[in-house]
DNA sequence: CTGATTTAATTCACATGTTAAGTAATTAAA
DNA sequence: TTTAATTACTTAACATGTGAATTAAATCAG
């Protein structure tokens, strides 16, 4: 069904589709292990030990900070994360339990695999472009327009 | 604040922030018409008398389903759309009401502003080369991979 | 024509996106 | 130092994303 791409805001629909096309190739094998990609996205952002407060995280998985706090309650309750007590009391900091490191490690070898598989298909260079030109939309959109 | 890009899902990243930092451009604008962008995109799609189905309306819009029923039940509620008989029954037909086409003329004049200011602060042929990049990658990851 | 299957939407349940308001702790100002 | 302003989160309320189950209508097989 191939729609007219007559669309005026049809970069709006094209990072719509193809962020779809992207997540859909990591959604079975992450909800196989009991997740949503979201919150995989914070597992693999605390990976490897790594410590962070609310607002870093919350940024580097680009998910707002009342998603992450639900997020963070429902992963402590799993036994993934656990607090970390923090010099300002104000800020909350996380890091991956024994059981958190152990979740990622066995999926995260999946996940690499369904990754290298994409830029086999796609081609290496086209890939790194692509990621290259969205990050100097981003960039341009946020200075000025 | 600049992160350290060293995710290898740095893809599925730079896809949510660029799609983060266009979406920005419209939200306001779109929100002073008290209207959500995903509501938009629907209207977008009626404008100038086009009669869709559910199913159609759904893929065009990249809107789920179930989002779709629960978004046409409010927009028909405000009077900005209107069902139309159908010969399949199962199907439910919607088109924009006259308030609906006014509501589009009155916000599309905007729309179409900020949507000149991304193509001249970004460049029309990098965005055209964009737009193009992303439907090529999700061709090729709705085929194989 | 009748029953089984398929199709189009809807409904449900829960997770997340989004904005606004609220809380507690820290910092800055008087 | 006491208050005002900021900062870091949380909570609340509502819209949407997401998968599974349900309902109604159309199609197919026998």
């Amino acid at each position: 069904m191939a729609d007219a791409p007559r669309y005026d805001d049809s970069l709006t629909i094209a990072l719509l589709r193809a962020r779809e096309a992207v997540t859909a190739q990591f959604r079975d094998h992450v909800a196989a292990g009991g997740m949503t990609l979201t919150q995989w996205r914070v597992i693999r952002a605390l990976a490897g030990g790594t410590e962070l407060d609310t607002t870093t995280l919350a940024h580097r998985c680009v998910i707002l900070a009342p998603s992450l706090t639900r997020i963070i309650k429902a992963l402590e309750g799993r036994g993934l994360i656990e607090k970390v007590p923090a010099r300002d009391r104000r800020q909350r900091v996380v890091r991956l339990t024994a059981d958190g490191e152990a979740m990622f490690t066995e999926m995260w070898a999946v996940s690499k695999t369904r990754y290298a598989a994409i830029e086999a298909a796609f081609g290496r260079a086209e890939m790194l472009d692509l990621v290259d030109t969205l990050n100097r939309l981003r960039a341009v959109l946020e200075e000025d327009v």
